[in-house]
DNA sequence: TTTCTGACA
DNA sequence: TGTCAGAA
């Protein structure tokens, strides 16, 4: 019972990931003939379903073909964009000591990462900015 | 009505 | 990639 993502259950159909994402049933079915993009085929009458995941991806490669990428690169750098994403969000669950919002409006506060040599690092955003702070322990 | 596959002025 | 056809 690990519901860790929700959103598991979601169904889209062609038309509605059309719809959402901007990219036309026909790219859609192209880019799953190449492999970029997969469906859940499960049964119906041969009708494609995708789920949450495959949303994602297919609106980072939209977003990298309107930056000029070719299909092939778009993908490249989704996949990547995606990787870096992972490992990004692994690094700072793991570091991450604490969090603390300073502002209950907007988004800034402070992120506890830990102590490096004899300082405590803390990782802040305010008005000034996103910067790293050190103070001495 | 929507989606599927295949084909191409 | 768009679009049309013929079927499900």
């Amino acid at each position: 019972m690990d519901k860790l993502k929700m959103g598991d259950n979601l169904r889209i159909g062609i038309g509605d990931m059309s719809k959402m994402t901007g990219v036309s049933s026909r790219q859609l079915r192209y880019w799953e003939q190449k492999g970029y993009i997969k469906a859940m085929n499960e049964e119906e009458g041969g009708a494609r379903k995708y789920g949450l995941g495959s949303m994602y991806k297919i609106f980072a490669i939209k977003h990298f073909l309107d930056e000029g990428y070719t299909l092939a690169k778009a993908v490249e750098k989704a996949e990547l964009h995606r990787k870096e994403g992972i490992l990004l969000h692994r690094v700072f669950r793991t570091l991450i000591k604490g969090i603390e919002l300073t502002d209950e409006t907007e988004i800034k506060g402070r992120v506890d990462l830990g102590t490096a040599d004899s300082y405590h690092v803390y990782g802040v955003v305010d008005e000034k900015g996103t910067r790293i702070e050190l103070e001495k322990e």
